[in-house]
Order: C-alpha cells, then structure tokens, then sequence
DNA sequence: CCCTGATTCGC
DNA sequence: GCGAATCAGG
C-alpha cells in the first residue's frame, strides 16, 4: 500500500486521537502497526510521552552487534506474524426469527448483556466477539467486540445466542 | 499471553 | 522511504 496524501492524513488524524498503532493500521488497511510506526516516526509525528498503559518511556538504545550475520543465511527465530486477513463474509441467512426467539428467551434469563465495544469488520481479533450489530447496510453496524472466551468467535453472551440446541432453546423459553 | 510503542536495519 | 524483526515494557 502506497502511503498517498489521504491515508498520511488519516495516521495523522487517527494518531492525534490517540488511537494506538494496531487500530489505526486496522482502519487504514493494508499495513502493520509496525508500518504504523514506523511511519509516525519518520513524520516526526510526536510519540506516546509516556501514556498509563503500554508505552515504553525511553529506552537505552543498545545495538549489541546482535549476531554475524552471513551471507545468505539468517541465523533467526521468527516467533509470529501478525497478519490475517478477516474471516471474510460471516454473515448468511441463519434463521432470523431463530435468533430473536433465542434473544429473547435469553435476555428473560439471568445473563448480563454485554456492553459493545462497537468494533469496525476491521478491527475484530481472533478474540473479540464478532456477533454483528445493527444493519448491515446502515453505518450503524457494528461488532459486539467483547472478549471472546476459549478462541471462540463469540463472548459468552452471544455464543449462548449462537450454540442454541433444539432442546435447549426449548427448556430456554419455558 | 495479550497488548503497547520504539528502534534498528535490510531492502 | 518503507516496514518486519526485534526489543522493552504494562
């Protein structure tokens, strides 16, 4: 991805709100928190002083000669990427009135809903909830985002909506 | 382990 | 200039 006038002006902007690195990469597309940055550097953008959570305040800049490196030979241990491109398209046809029924049944009972974190498509993990909320084609969609539980796609609040057995919906609604 | 930003350095 | 790898910290 090309960093063209536009998206600069969104780092910037996004930046200046203080969204942290990963979100704003998420909501640019295309590029790593680390191209994040790494770019917010070299624009000479002021970094995070020294926020509560997360920010590393200053750090000795020790260049210990990290290792010989020859020639055509990288003597490193890559620990983990962190790119995944998005479950893609999640949302079918699943029996609408299934999941009103299965919404209500539940919200009679004693399970505390959830308060959304109104997560973009983009910006969902591998362990946010991604029940989806509202219209799809208003702007007001949005994902739950809560933290799901056990690498499942949904909090526990929604994957009780999502995991209803026949049997159990039915105990559910009496 | 999850996350955060910071830095280095090969490309 | 770019950004993955790496580092350092919460």
């Amino acid at each position: 991805m090309n960093w063209t006038d536009e998206r600069v002006e969104k780092l910037k902007r996004l930046w200046a709100e203080g969204l942290s690195a990963s979100q704003i990469a998420a909501q640019l597309g295309g590029v790593s928190r680390n191209a994040v940055i790494g770019k917010v550097h070299r624009l000479n953008l002021p970094g995070r002083a020294k926020s509560g959570g997360g920010t590393a305040p200053a750090r000795t800049p020790k260049r210990p000669a990290p290792a010989p490196r020859p020639s055509g030979f990288a003597a490193r241990i890559p620990t983990r990427a962190n790119a995944r491109p998005a479950g893609g398209a999640m949302l079918k046809e699943e029996g609408q009135t299934d999941v009103v029924e299965a919404v209500r049944a539940v919200t009679s009972s004693n399970v505390v809903i959830p308060i959304s974190r109104r997560l973009g498509l983009t910006e969902l993990t591998e362990r946010t909830c991604k029940w989806p909320i509202g219209d799809p084609m208003s702007d007001e969609f949005h994902f739950c985002g809560c933290e799901s539980l056990d690498s499942s796609p949904y909090c526990s609040y929604h994957a009780k909506l999502a995991y209803q057995p026949v049997s159990e919906r039915r105990k559910a609604e009496r």
